[in-house]
DNA sequence: AAAGTCGTCAACCGCCGTGGA
DNA sequence: TTCCACGGCGGTTGACGACTT
């Protein structure tokens, strides 16, 4: 473990003030608690083990999926993709992609220390690499993605971010969902956000950040 | 049986965005 | 407008069990 492990007795004063008190206001739970933890200890304590509903065990096949598509156009947006899959944590899901899923897609279509490259709606402001340090990918150009050994010739079309100049949009051809005989195009939806994009000066991006989300809810909802 | 290596995952770290003063 | 505290996030670490040599 990464740090000094919670005892029963922790989690008991953890779970009894936030049954307490209610989520929130994390800075006062260690002194409300009695606990000797930082605000950020308890609040993952409890957001990664002891909230209730949490699902526990290995990933279904129908999970993996979903993990799989939705890091393909998210990228390593890990808490996004957890809001996916009820009872599943963003540590969860973190930490199964960079034990199983990282290393079966190496080489292929992601790999773990660039995969935010790949299908990203919306580039993601000052954490994201910007493209330009690619040397084979420039600004407004197709490109065929070095990762993919696979061959497959996964192109895309990069896109100039309104907001942050610095962060291209990536979508990929021919993206699309699959979960048994359900199918989503994706890139086609991808287009339509990218044409209103293009309409906009860039404020109603969350707008549509949050319509794409809706979408799909819905879409996982109808499953 | 012992030592070395690998895989897993809970926990920590540092950064960023946001809201209030 | 600036500063600060806080919540939240993704990346990383490291302990420990399983597996291999």
């Amino acid at each position: 473990m990464g740090g000094i492990a919670w005892t029963e007795e922790e989690d008991y004063l953890l779970k009894k003030c936030i049954e307490q008190y209610g989520e929130g206001k994390w800075h006062r739970v260690p002194q409300l608690a009695g606990l000797n933890r930082c605000r950020k200890s308890c609040r993952l304590r409890w957001l990664n083990y002891l909230r209730p509903n949490i699902k526990r065990g290995s990933f279904t096949p129908q999970e993996v999926d979903l993990i799989l598509n939705l890091h393909n156009l998210l990228g390593n947006r890990w808490s996004i993709i957890a809001g996916r899959l009820p009872g599943r944590t963003a540590n969860d899901i973190k930490n199964y992609w960079n034990c199983h899923l990282s290393k079966k897609l190496n080489g292929q279509v992601v790999e773990k220390s660039n995969s935010v490259k790949q299908g990203s709606i919306f580039g993601k402001p000052s954490k994201w690499k910007p493209l330009q340090e690619e040397s084979s990918k420039s600004k407004g150009k197709e490109y065929v993605d070095d990762d993919d050994q696979n061959n497959n010739e996964s192109q895309g079309i990069l896109v100039e971010n309104n907001q942050n100049q610095n962060t291209p949009i990536v979508i990929e051809q021919n993206s699309s969902m699959s979960l048994g005989n359900m199918q989503m195009d994706l890139f086609q939806f991808d287009q339509q956000v990218l044409k209103a994009m293009e309409d906009e000066d860039g404020c109603n991006k969350r707008e549509l950040w949050d319509d794409w989300i809706s979408e799909m809810d819905l879409w996982i909802d109808s499953l």
